[in-house]
DNA sequence: GTCTATAGCAGGATAGAC
DNA sequence: GTCTATCCTGCTATAGAC
């Protein structure tokens, strides 16, 4: 009875096997490795969830998907102080929820890196993702997309800018390393503040087309 | 010796193995599914390649740099036609280089996967999707923009410009399946023409900035 | 709920005949 | 170059003591 540990064995696990899994992949991590990490016993996954599949699912489930939600809120959180906001302030709530705010540097990359696992290897975890995040945020940012720009913008072009705008966020998050070794010594300074609001400018212009302001 | 197709064993395990790797990820794909997709013995993974790994390895140097680089040369072939090109101009050739270019549908979604994987999970392949395509198109394109609009872009405004418009490429083909689920039944139509236009019109202005007219 | 021990198997790799 | 046969490691999963 080595478990003297604060979090329970059950959590311990769920932490450590979404941590390896966002790194790794699901493949390329053993359940004897989580379980290391986690220290605790090999058998402990079984009994906690039945098999490695189930645990990998119940990561999603417990720690996926309330995270999503919370960036989801924070989105609309956001949004909610203005009454009508702008397109600019639309694209800049979403790319400040996703890049800098409820989740740290950690948790977001953790994040984003199980989004793009489903998303270039779906699993039973896939509909989930899509059903009960994906759809109702892209939801969001489309009615709210299209509110504030309720000209000419019809259901399929909003659609086209919301994935975008999805595009970037997910990109800049994965491919920080290759960024920082293109742009070379350059950084030091906030690398992340100068994306976000390269992001956020270049979406912006990528929506209206030139043909609203941005207040900027 | 039941070798009497077409094809060298060797060029088998090649084509397999990205189909493979491409679908589902390195640790996913046993050398036996391999071995039985190119429908030769199992040991001749080893005998042709010395392991795994190595065949790895030989996907993309033989398989997957190549067509990088014709990939690369189709963008900048059409380029060359014009002695001036627009802002417009290299974007859509860029666009159409990835998703329309050289490749047959099923060779871009290789392709593409494949180097979403380096990206999500560098393997020792990483260093030379890096250094020997990415930089190099990564310098055409940021060098073409530039040109394309000397007045007031600068080495790191270019870099990013450039870094979004490759996330729209590699996302627009990952998610494909999922825009598909969103836009609903509404296509039938060309879907790949109409991404292929917005994501020129997208860049276009979000580089722009509303500044440069697309000629459009 | 956590542990040890082990069953049972799939995967990578090799030796050696042809 | 290709095949068969086999080794052996490392994995998932389970049984059962504590």
């Amino acid at each position: 009875m080595k478990n003297h540990r604060n979090e329970h064995t059950r959590e311990r696990i769920l932490d450590e096997a979404e941590a390896l899994f966002a790194l790794k992949g699901y493949h390329a991590v053993s359940v004897r490795e989580i379980t290391g990490a986690a220290q605790c016993n090999l058998a402990a996954v079984n009994y906690h969830f039945g098999n490695k599949q189930k645990l990998y699912l119940e990561v999603y489930r417990q720690r996926w998907l309330p995270r999503a939600e919370r960036v989801h809120q924070s989105f609309q959180d956001s949004l909610k102080s203005e009454q009508a906001p702008s397109a600019g302030t639309v694209v800049q709530s979403l790319a400040r929820a996703f890049l800098e705010g409820p989740l740290s540097d950690e948790e977001r990359n953790r994040h984003l890196r199980l989004v793009v696992g489903e998303l270039s290897q779906p699993t039973e975890a896939f509909d989930q993702v899509i059903e009960r995040v994906f759809r109702p945020l892209l939801g969001s940012l489309i009615s709210d997309l299209r509110a504030a720009m309720p000209a000419d913008m019809d259901q399929e072009q909003a659609v086209l800018n919301a994935f975008s705008i999805m595009a970037m966020v997910l990109y800049f998050n994965l491919a920080r390393p290759v960024i920082k070794a293109v742009l070379g010594a350059t950084d030091g300074s906030d690398l992340q503040t100068r994306l976000i609001d390269h992001l956020v400018e270049f979406s912006l212009n990528g929506i209206a087309g030139g043909k609203w302001e941005t207040g900027k």
